[in-house]
DNA sequence: CTCCAGGCGCCTT
DNA sequence: AAGGCGCATGGA
């Protein structure tokens, strides 16, 4: 058992704390498109976590935390960043196959964060047809404009909370498309209403099998298959949940159907739930950061040509 | 200029 | 059931 091995060091109740961890690539996890709030400062990210602004560091030592205050408990650190996961032990349930030996080898140390379902969900209704950079813009001012602010060093990246659901179903349909959500604002509206009402309980949705959950999320307006799924992810730990969108479409179909004309998006999609494993999840995260860091690479390599 | 972005909802067949 | 299209906005 992991418990004391991983247990945080040093000072545990003051403002500072080291979590040993190995294979765990803190930056490329942070910046891989699960979460979109987090700001590279120097050598570190700043970013907050609840009502708790924290910037973390990787070390020999392991990930180092600095918080905003004195903490007697990281657990919600913990949980979030999913210390206590055993990543070899995930790696070792993926199938033998070359795809997935290349997405392992070129995404080493690559995690699945555990965020809060709220801000998961609403993050990634605004997700839908937007770049990753476009996804953080949009977030960064819904959180500036209607996020209670947090307790936070001056000069600092992010330093107000996520907005409740109260507060964004409080909010006018402009004054949401003010923060460039554009269509999207009364899906996120909506959502917030039904939440703030209780027509579907996020936190009941923890305690029900994964195709059940699924349903319940899938009531959502601008919630759909894929959608659902982020939330179930990430926000959730469902580890079989398995989001398909536009990269991981093209990569199942590149790497697993190569020249086949007629493979539709139902046979990939049945394709996705029987072959990757109990943590799909965690390897469809591997296949989406390797086919998305090919991809940059390629443009940068063109980018490089064309400038000769 | 056109095309597309961690899709979804709605309208046709 | 399956396929096509519009939707805001911005970057390549």
């Amino acid at each position: 058992m992991p418990g004391f091995a991983l247990m945080p060091t040093g000072n545990q109740s003051g403002r500072t704390a080291v979590f040993p961890v190995s294979d765990y690539d803190l930056d490329g996890t942070l910046e891989s498109g699960q979460a979109f709030r987090w700001e590279v400062r120097g050598d570190a990210s700043e970013g907050v976590i609840g009502d708790q602004w924290v910037r973390l560091k990787m070390t020999t030592a392991g990930i180092h935390a600095e918080a905003a205050a004195p903490q007697h408990d990281w657990h919600w650190l913990e949980e979030f960043l999913q210390i206590k996961v055993n990543i070899a032990d995930v790696l070792q349930t993926f199938p033998d196959d070359e795809p997935m030996r290349c997405a392992v080898a070129s995404c080493r140390g690559l995690r699945l964060l555990r965020q809060q379902p709220w801000e998961c969900l609403a993050s990634f209704i605004l997700s839908s047809t937007k770049q990753i950079v476009q996804i953080r813009e949009i977030v960064r001012l819904l959180t500036e404009r209607f996020g209670r602010r947090v307790i936070a060093p001056s000069q600092s990246g992010p330093t107000h909370a996520f907005p409740s659901a109260e507060r964004i179903a409080a909010c006018s349909e402009t004054e949401l498309r003010a923060c460039k959500m554009g269509f999207r604002a009364p899906y996120l509206l909506k959502t917030a209403q039904m939440i703030v009402s209780d027509v579907v309980n996020l936190e009941d949705i923890r305690s029900l099998p994964l195709s059940e959950a699924r349903e319940r999320l899938l009531l959502f307006p601008g919630v759909g298959r894929k959608i659902a799924d982020c939330v179930l992810l990430f926000g959730y730990g469902f580890p079989k949940a398995f989001p398909v969108d536009v990269w991981i479409m093209r990569a199942l179909r590149e790497l697993y159907f190569p020249q086949k004309r007629k493979v539709t998006p139902q046979r990939i999609l049945e394709f996705s739930e029987r072959h990757f494993g109990p943590y799909g999840g965690y390897a469809q995260q591997y296949l989406f950061h390797y086919m998305r860091t090919k991809h940059i690479s390629n443009n940068r390599d063109k980018a490089a040509r064309s400038a000769q």
